[in-house]
RNA sequence: GCCGGGGUGGCGGAACUGGUAGACGCGCCGGAUUCAAAAUCCGGUUUCUUCGGAAGUGCGAGUUCGAUUCUCGCCCUCGGUACCA
């Protein structure tokens, strides 16, 4: 063995050793437990970031625990390849967006592989390849045919220089990020999934996954924001037209004095005709962003329509608002107004002078101040009429029950979450397959037509979609009746592609069918790996996807994900690294100087995966200590030469507490790799028990043998985070077969017995010394050792003893007076 | 704005179920080794202190024998907010 630490010559040697024994083929084997464990795979941009190396280690380390535990491991690893970046990337350096993708995804395969992930890469996937995307074209022409796709128009950011549409991040304050062009809402037709359909589904499923942090399943509930309401009609004056609007505050519908409709509303359009104002409140509004940040935080704004609403119960009449935090493609695009009792509501009246009717008072004898702000809480009725002195609660039946008696209103149930618009005005994404016909509309593109090919050899120069420029590609014939068409040129949103990338991993060859049995044998996922930042919409669009999948039959089960870590993020000095902060730092730097092994031992131990992780240049030169130390260590007690067997009934009290310490690290790594998660405090335990070794002063041969154990314990432990080192270690401490093939130590449970134990004193509270006693001393033994303690007794001598607590195990607490 | 996190020494973090606050690592300080330095090894390291102790986990209250942990109200910060992925 070499007496020097070399990662660069170990890792390259490891690997080799990996990739000609092809340790990581994946093969459907039901004579073993199958383990899943996938990582969310990267948009290829060009290098590996931090974030990525952290994400598959994450992975890695979880793969290879398992691995080691028996089961039958999955990993594989693929390329989220359709994007935005490619389309600015192309028109920055003038390669086609194909071309630079294909190009990135080499050399962050290769970056992949010198991090040592263990990887089936016999199934790696990119989804920008007709292979990949047929079948979600497939699929989206049998939704098509389900009713579960249509088409409506929805607004889109309008850049009116550059002449196309922008994202939503491509909008900064308001103009086109590359034109400084003040953007405007554009309405076009655009195709949407019916992902309300399943909206039920999505939530009441969330029960299910029990594996998912707490956090996640409520951010997707709110985000689903099932809410149970009423809607109801208003008649306009003068007009044939109504007006519905939907609350969840019918108890409030008395205190309505205005109602607000969104300036694209019918109603807007109609009055803007003959109201300059309006007209001109409307072309203010065509100038807003369409994010929702933006649209609550921007000042709320309205102008009267000279329209008059007629309220269903009272007959009153209550003037009708345009505004500009009423969206129109969300609900009736119209909402009712009860200043009173919503504190939007009240600011707007407020602001435009319009009345504030209270019709809800407190139940208990609160305050409330109409002068100063809404009040918002349920309490009882008042200014009701027939409904005064019931509570909120009851006066929701009972206001519906009239108005559904009058024709006016209707129970019901309404969700936050809106149908999914797929549709992009993209080039660099999956063509939408569907053909516009003249005659006979919108037709999907038959199965034997597919896939609908992306050209790749094309020229991206920022001014739209080259496909929409090219009649080879929309030139067509409709399907059905023959005549001339004109394909769609609408590309899918990229969600779409990440939605069901981890059931094609299980059969990624298959050119007959979208899945096949082996989605059936691998899935659920049993570990999901990925940011937080997925949280709501990856996370939701692949739930839905799966849902849409086994209605197909082409899955089992609900649920896609059975186990859910969402990682952190990488941040230096505090924020995450960007380009346009200047603080990256390069993780091919890192590799190059410290080796894998280094890099990911330090991401592992430098914080819990789930929160983020800072980055520190120091602290990675401590995890190569470390190495370093174990490395020589290991080396000057393998040139000992062979030892003897344990003797375990016959060693000192020092290396019994030895082996006791290695079984408690053992046992502490367990949880934190198997359960927990926590790999910072496995590391920590292993660190802490090499430290114990270390110190070990004892060339007996019993010795010898103590820390053979311990040392090859250390080496099985930390396998998973860096196998490279481990691998030449384990052949070192004399064992033939790889350590990737050994399986995870047991625990000696008799090594863990202790005759004596440590207990705390304190004194109201306060720690006042420490007792060692009995291991099965009872609680009157234990409690009159420590009130005879001699720091005890300083603390209650001449006082009187209220209350002793003996906590087992832990602490004694003795409460006195005075 | 709304939804969901986070805030503990000089720094990253630990304390898992309400029971020793600061494990482990970094940095720093002192020592050994060295002609010297790097590397390595050993020891110390929350603050204040009259050396008995006292204070201390973003701020302010509360529950408890006991609170980093539970409750309420704030402040700061990060992620998401439907066309970034």
């Amino acid at each position: 063995m070499q007496q020097e630490y070399n990662p660069a010559e170990i890792e390259a040697d490891v690997q080799q050793y990996w990739q000609q024994a092809d340790t990581f083929r994946a093969i459907e084997d039901s004579s073993k437990e199958k383990y899943y464990c996938l990582a969310m795979f990267p948009y290829p941009s060009g290098q590996l970031h931090m974030g990525h190396v952290r994400n598959y280690t994450i992975g890695d380390v979880i793969s290879r625990y398992q691995r080691m535990q028996g089961k039958n491991v999955l990993q594989p690893m693929g390329w989220d390849a359709f994007g935005l970046p490619a389309e600015n990337a192309a028109i920055k350096n003038k390669v086609a967006p194909a071309a630079w993708t294909y190009d990135n995804i080499d050399y962050m395969r290769a970056q992949l592989q010198r991090l040592g992930l263990g990887y089936d890469w016999e199934r790696e996937l990119a989804t920008c390849t007709p292979q990949y995307y047929r079948w979600e074209q497939w699929l989206f022409t049998r939704l098509y045919e389900k009713g579960l796709v249509y088409k409506k128009t929805a607004a889109v950011n309008w850049d009116p220089v550059d002449n196309t549409v922008l994202a939503n991040e491509q909008v900064i304050d308001g103009r086109g990020w590359r034109s400084g062009a003040l953007v405007e809402k554009r309405d076009i037709p655009q195709w949407f999934m019916k992902i309300t359909d399943y909206a039920d589904q999505l939530l009441d499923d969330l029960d299910q996954l029990d594996g998912w942090p707490e956090q996640v399943r409520t951010m997707q509930a709110n985000w689903i924001g099932r809410s149970e309401g009423l809607q109801i009609e208003f008649d306009v004056v003068d007009s044939d037209d109504t007006l519905a609007v939907y609350t969840t505050r019918p108890d409030t519908v008395m205190g309505v004095t205005y109602l607000a409709v969104a300036a694209e509303h019918p109603l807007s359009l109609k009055a803007a005709e003959s109201n300059p104002d309006v007209q001109a409140f409307i072309d203010e509004c065509r100038q807003m962003e369409t994010s929702e940040a933006a649209m609550e935080t921007a000042e709320k704004k309205g102008v009267a329509t000279g329209l008059m609403a007629i309220h269903p119960l009272t007959g009153e009449e209550v003037p009708v608002w345009a505004a500009n935090f009423v969206l129109m493609g969300y609900g009736t695009g119209a909402v009712m107004s009860v200043p009173a009792h919503d504190q939007r509501d009240y600011e707007f009246a407020q602001k435009y002078g319009l009345a504030i009717k209270q019709v809800i008072e407190p139940a208990n004898n609160e305050e409330c101040n109409l002068a100063e702000a809404a009040f918002t809480e349920k309490g009882k009725l008042v200014n009701s009429a027939q409904f005064d002195g019931l509570t909120s609660h009851v006066s929701f039946d009972a206001i519906a029950n009239e108005l559904e008696a009058k024709n006016k209103g209707e129970r019901q149930t309404n969700y936050r979450l809106r149908d999914w618009g797929v549709s992009r005005q993209r080039y660099w994404g999956t063509p939408i397959p569907i053909i516009n016909c003249p005659t006979c509309g919108s037709v999907p593109v038959p199965e034997a037509d597919l896939p609908v090919t992306l050209p790749e050899d094309v020229i991206v120069d920022g001014s739209g979609s080259p496909i929409k420029s090219m009649p080879e590609f929309y030139q067509c014939q409709c399907p059905k009746c023959g005549g001339d068409a004109e394909r769609e040129t609408d590309t899918f949103d990229t969600f779409f592609e990440s939605s069901w990338y981890y059931a094609r991993f299980t059969c990624p060859d298959n050119d007959e069918a979208m899945l096949d049995e082996r989605a059936k044998h691998w899935l659920p996922v049993d570990q999901y790996v990925g940011g937080i930042e997925h949280a709501v919409l990856h996370l939701l669009y692949a739930r839905f996807f799966h849902k849409l999948m086994r209605d197909e039959g082409l899955v089992d089960g609900d649920e896609p994900f059975k186990n859910l870590l969402t990682q952190g993020m990488v941040l230096k000095d505090g924020a995450k690294m960007s380009k346009s902060k200047g603080n990256t730092v390069d993780p091919q730097a890192l590799i190059d100087q410290y080796g894998a092994d280094t890099a990911r031992l330090f991401m592992m131990f430098a914080a819990p995966p789930e929160q983020s992780l800072e980055w520190s240049d120091n602290a990675v030169e401590g995890s190569n200590r470390f190495l370093k130390r174990l490395w020589r260590f290991t080396s000057e007690h393998v040139e000992k030469g062979t030892c003897p067997a344990l003797d375990v009934d016959n060693l000192s009290d020092e290396l019994k507490d030895l082996r006791r310490q290695t079984y408690q690290a053992l046992t502490k790594v367990n949880d934190d790799l198997g359960r927990r998660h926590t790999f910072n405090t496995a590391i920590a335990a292993v660190m802490e028990l090499m430290n114990a070794v270390t110190k070990l002063n004892d060339d007996s041969e019993q010795a010898n043998a103590v820390v053979q154990e311990a040392l090859e314990i250390v080496v099985l432990m930390l396998s998973p985070i860096t196998p490279h080192i481990c691998h030449q270690l384990w052949q070192a401490l004399g064992h033939d077969e790889a350590i990737v093939h050994a399986t995870w130590p047991d625990v000696d449970e008799s090594a863990l017995k202790q005759d004596k134990i440590e207990l705390m004193v304190q004194v109201n509270g306060k720690l006042r010394s420490k007792i060692n006693v009995a291991a099965d001393a009872d609680k009157d033994a234990v409690e009159a050792q420590a009130m005879s303690d001699e720091n005890v007794i300083k603390f209650i001598d001449g006082k009187t003893v209220r209350k002793v607590i003996v906590v087992p195990g832990r602490l004694v607490n003795i409460v006195v007076a005075g």
